[in-house]
DNA sequence: AACTAACGCAACCGCACAACC
DNA sequence: AGGTTGTGCGGTTGCGTTAGT
């Protein structure tokens, strides 16, 4: 464990300044600190809290990590769709995406993108800045997560909706990984907007449809209005369907299915329905591995 | 069982910008 | 006006874990 202390040697208080991972006592000295004082000035903030850390790296701790309404846990197909619309709109603007998935950070959206998103393009020798890949994203993996959401939407029990999730072993996992941070603020459910799916035509306005995001209102994308800062309640709207923060119930209706091209996925088999067969849980790692297994040059 | 490669993610870095003095 | 400090963002790195051989 590289627990460095970075050398500093114009300034005996920025000495022996430590680095790497985060230690249980660290963590729990910020969240006690800001439990107290609230956020905000950074560098003062660590000075004052006791840590051996610079301001930058407290406040990464804390809104990536430590905050209590940060949600753990995999991707939900809902939110992989989100995060593939608002980039093809966006682009790398991690932040402003990160905005419309509450309790989930840049760097989570980030990673993603990085280690699945663009995985995905190298295995299909594409720039996946290229409008070919955006296409394909368009026209494949969208479709398919929409389709993931269909399946998904047979019920589910709602005693099911507790804070757990699958992770990528099939074995449940505390969405939040600190239980200090979960015990100051036991009740935090993630803010939500209210939002529904509409197909919508691409940008040359050719046939192909995919999934568009707008408020409750109908508003593009671009003038979704900011995430409030308090949530307004366990429960939220997708599409003409309410689900639970932890449960997703997606009422297909509302998406023009007729409208994508399913081809594709019509030729997934019998290995795809036995896959679909099974109980997937929020995680959706199961789906996320029949998507890329399932997604290729040939289908295109 | 041991080794290696691939993966996922927390953490860091550099830069840009705004606010303040 | 110019310098300093604080903050936020996107890109990158490094390490622990897992899967494959």
């Amino acid at each position: 464990m590289p627990n460095v202390t970075k050398k500093v040697c114009n300034s005996n208080e920025d000495a022996d300044l430590r680095r790497g991972p985060w230690t249980l006592e660290e963590d729990s000295m910020l969240i006690h600190y800001i439990a107290c004082h609230g956020e905000g000035r950074w560098n003062l903030l660590a000075k004052c809290a006791g840590l051996k850390r610079t301001g930058k790296s407290c406040r990464l701790r804390w809104l990536n990590y430590l905050k209590p309404d940060i949600k753990r846990g995999n991707l939900t197909s809902q939110e992989q769709l989100l995060i593939l619309e608002l980039h093809s709109k966006w682009g790398n603007r991690w932040s402003k995406i990160a905005q419309h998935l509450p309790g989930r950070t840049d760097n989570e959206i980030k990673n993603y993108w990085r280690t699945r998103v663009q995985k995905q393009a190298r295995q299909l020798n594409i720039e996946s800045n290229s409008r070919t890949f955006l296409e394909a994203v368009r026209c494949f993996w969208m479709p398919r997560l929409l389709q993931k959401m269909e399946q998904t939407s047979s019920p589910i029990s709602t005693s099911n909706c507790s804070l757990t999730t699958m992770n990528a072993q099939g074995s449940s996992a505390p969405l939040s990984p600190n239980p200090i941070a979960s015990s100051l603020s036991p009740s935090s459910i993630p803010p939500r907007n209210l939002l529904h799916f509409e197909s919508y035509p691409t940008e040359n306005s050719s046939s192909i449809t995919s999934p568009s995001i707008h408020s409750s209102d109908s508003l593009k994308i671009s003038e979704l209005p900011q995430v409030p800062e308090q949530p307004a309640g366990p429960f939220h709207a997708f599409g003409n369907t309410v689900y639970n923060t932890d449960c997703h119930f997606v009422d297909s209706s509302i998406y023009n299915m007729e409208a994508l091209n399913l081809d594709p996925i019509s030729a997934m088999g019998a290995y795809e329905n036995s896959l679909l067969d099974c109980h997937m849980a929020d995680g959706d790692w199961l789906s996320d591995n029949m998507a890329e297994s399932l997604w290729n040059m040939n289908e295109m």
